[in-house]
DNA sequence: ATTGGCACTCGATAGTCGGGAGTGCCAGTC
DNA sequence: GACTGGCACTCCCGACTATCGAGTGCCAAT
């Protein structure tokens, strides 16, 4: 129904809206772009424009306003991806060099992400549900307190403090280590946390005080192999939203309740449906179940550790695409390439 | 200066104040306090006060709002805390209930706290520089990598991850983790890195494989042992901080970005100075150095894991004191508390 | 299909004008 | 000397008005 000029059309609305922050109308857009032809023209593209729901006017006779639809049909057809200035990549490879480790390298890259586009940055770690159990380790404290430390193959490690219902000794410590070694090492964590389920649902065996402590650190082992399941994120450059509060109607709370509550982008992540290049996007009342309409997510994915994960940005729906686009997936790209060479993945 | 019923007229601004957020005449004063003196008489106070520049007048001729001067005579002379409802006390110990572990109760106490008070609640961990080493231990991944382990004897661990230049023997790894194990297990975590750093220094023994790998596993030990001396803070409740945007004359960006960057507080509640009871505020300007000229801070001591730390507060100068005071005092007894009971203290 | 022209809408800005809350001061009272 | 009632004054605030200008929709002409 609209032409190719009204495309044309809807992207200068969405470009010169994003830069100046004003509803745009015809005379802007024949003064800043060369369309060759008059207002009025002009005029007629965007009734046209407007009845598809692409922009909107905020008043009567006011410039348009891109609508969520008109954003999405600009990064589906329009947008082409801005690439970063070999200054911005040089950047990203110093800032990212020589990690300690995992939470290390994660950190910097939300840092460096947050300050190369000014947006709200979110990494995912990667998914270690797939993962084997590779060891489990006791250090003794002294008294009944004991370590339990859980590492799976793709070096991901738990540790946490268990309290004994009485103190062991040496050989029961050997014991317990051993039951529970046999237990789960070598298992996907999946099947390590079934095997533990299914030990607590048997009677117990009544074989006195090694049975009792198995039976407790098992559980301590259990939600290790929680922590493993359930996704993280890491985040950074949640102040810079107070910058952006004229682009929220409301307030800036809910954005900030989800950057608290990260379950809800978790799943929000989760949930977004990457095209062929690992890029995806959902804008503003996309995001309506998990009170963000307001709000728009870019996202690409990366992989690490042998499994796919997602780097993404979380800012106002009137948000610059192209380059917020090509930031995620630089980015995403030399996570990618990080944890490919420490070969992390085996 | 100020005579006794000119602190109790101040005392009355700073709560009208607090409660309505809006400057307050001497009309309002007589009329919700019984003072059993007329406006007039208010009024001079008022203008008693202005002199000592404790309240200030936002224009001429309107209702007085207490200065950073005023709310610190408030509650160092005025204020009386209010102790919870005993509904309050009951649902802290409940939400407090059953921790997992250090971690797991330090979040829910902020959690509990900014529930209470609807500000943004701090935490300070306990902090460890003054613990010993107690156990240094290696989890081989495969390959090059070994997982290093380091645990204290106030039962904090920190794990990293070691890519060692080769992959090493059984025999070459016990030698390594006998070696690491002699130079700091049972030191302070001070002295331990004192050692690891002197090791650093001495010129190579030349012993080959083993010794090129002690030294990677030391640099390795060191940076796990620098995150035992340094403090940690958790937070929660930075959403709040949209609510209360109008209590902020600028932005709450200043207050956003010190949340982020944790060692901004960290330092501003390591310098301040609890009272006899442990409690302390800190109020507008006096956390100018930090940036957050019109927040104020309000913190209680606690013991645990056998030393001190922080539970604190953090919101608009236009706080209610009083309460937010009893908040984290209550929340502070309920950590120590907890922390001494399960002896993680020794 | 495009264009120039034109009437119209409506937000933004500035100016004006009471009303009201609150003050400071003073003279008078206890 | 402390307190009080009275009063003139200041200044914020909201309502109202007028003007301006950007931008639109529509129409007749090309």
């Amino acid at each position: 129904m609209v032409s190719e000029r009204g495309l044309q059309v809807l992207r200068a609305i969405v470009q010169d809206y994003v830069d100046t922050n004003e509803p745009v109308g015809s005379k802007t857009i024949v003064d800043r772009h060369q369309f060759g032809v008059s207002a009025a023209t002009i005029r007629n593209d965007m009734a046209l424009l407007e009845d598809e729901e692409l922009i909107v006017a905020p008043h009567t006779s006011s410039g348009r306003v891109p609508t969520d639809k008109g954003y999405r049909v600009f990064v589906d057809h329009l947008a082409e991806l801005r690439p970063l200035s070999s200054a911005q990549r040089a950047a990203i490879s110093t800032f990212l060099a020589d990690p300690a480790d995992l939470d290390d390298l994660l950190m910097r890259t939300v840092r460096a992400l947050t300050q190369l586009t000014g947006q709200v940055a979110i990494v995912q770690y990667p998914s270690f549900a797939r993962a084997s159990v590779s060891h489990v380790e006791f250090v003794h404290l002294g008294g009944a307190r004991v370590v339990v430390i859980v590492v799976t193959d793709t070096g991901r490690v738990s540790q946490r403090v268990a309290f004994l219902p009485y103190e062991l000794t040496e050989t029961d410590a050997a014991a317990v280590k051993q039951a529970i070694a046999t237990l789960v090492t070598g298992k996907p964590v999946a099947d390590a946390a079934q095997a533990i389920a299914e030990l607590g649902a048997k009677p117990s065996a009544a074989s006195g005080t090694v049975d009792v402590a198995v039976r407790v650190v098992a559980r301590i082992v259990a939600e290790e192999l929680e922590d493993f399941r359930q996704d993280k994120l890491v985040m950074a450059g949640s102040a810079t939203l107070a910058r952006r509060e004229g682009d929220f109607r409301g307030s800036i709370y809910p954005l900030l309740e989800a950057i608290e509550e990260q379950v809800t982008l978790l799943r929000l992540m989760g949930e977004m449906v990457a095209d062929d290049k690992g890029l995806a996007a959902s804008i503003g009342r996309e995001n309506a179940d998990f009170g963000l309409a307001e709000a728009s997510v870019v996202t690409s994915d990366y992989d690490g550790a042998g499994s796919r994960a997602r780097v993404g940005l979380l800012g106002p729906m009137r948000m610059d695409y192209p380059t917020n686009l090509a930031a995620v997936r630089a980015v995403a790209h030399y996570l990618s390439r990080l944890l490919d060479e420490d070969d992390t993945s085996r």
